[in-house]
DNA sequence: CCCTGATTCGC
DNA sequence: GCGAATCAGG
């Protein structure tokens, strides 16, 4: 496989959108991580502009650039599509009344945007809000604005397997972030899933 | 061990 | 230019 426009499009547009050079790499097909890192490199795109979801090295080197063996100007580049940090108002523990899990925080479509519960259809077991302290619900709500939204079919063994939604309608997926290790879900939904029977207990009502 | 990006260097 | 090997880190 070459680098073509196509591919280096994509490439621009997956890194940009905070997507690991693994995850890119699984998705142009035909070359490794490393060759996007690569190519990344090459291409002078290095440092994100915006978030980055995953958990690594955040490469933050201080303002005062040391110049390496072979000064190599290393043009910027402008991206013009600011990707800022959404502010996220950090909402003051909202606790959720509803005896319901928590599934619909905000609404991508207005119009067609109803939160149908089936009457009768019991949904997966999911931990019922009031059992689940407010900072962890908190936690999992924001993770799911970045969860990987997986299929079934495209779980792994170490992929979160929490899922978000209801299976009869479209909006559901998996939550698909990096597992814990030896967990079946990411740090967020094991807080929502395993807890300390004292906690359980002295919550409870 | 799983993962992340960064860098080097033979090709 | 390319990317495997390696490095450094979470």
């Amino acid at each position: 496989m070459s680098w073509t426009d196509e591919r280096v499009e994509q490439l621009k547009k997956m890194w940009g959108e905070g997507q690991s050079a693994s995850q890119i790499a699984k998705e142009l097909g035909g070359v490794t991580r490393n060759a996007v890192i690569g190519k990344v490199h090459r291409l002078g795109l290095s440092n994100r502009v915006g978030a980055d979801p995953a958990p690594a090295a955040p490469t933050a080197p201080p303002p005062t650039e040391q110049p390496q063996v072979e000064a190599r100007a290393k043009p910027a580049t402008p991206k013009p599509e600011a990707k800022p940090k959404i502010p996220q108002p950090k909402t003051e523990s909202a606790r959720p009344v509803s005896t319901e899990p928590v599934l619909e925080t905000k609404s991508a479509q207005p119009p067609a945007r109803r939160a149908i519960i089936p009457a009768g259809q019991p949904l997966p077991p999911q931990p019922s809000a009031n059992e689940i302290s407010p900072e962890a619900l908190a936690k999992v709500n924001e993770i799911e604005k970045k969860a990987k939204k997986l299929t079934l079919m495209e779980l792994t063994e170490r992929t979160c397997k929490w899922p978000v939604g209801d299976p009869a309608t479209e909006h559901f997926w998996f939550c698909g972030l990096p597992v814990q290790q030896g967990k079946p879900y990411c740090e967020a939904h094991v807080g929502v899933a395993f807890q300390p029977m004292s906690a359980r207990r002295d919550r409870r009502r």
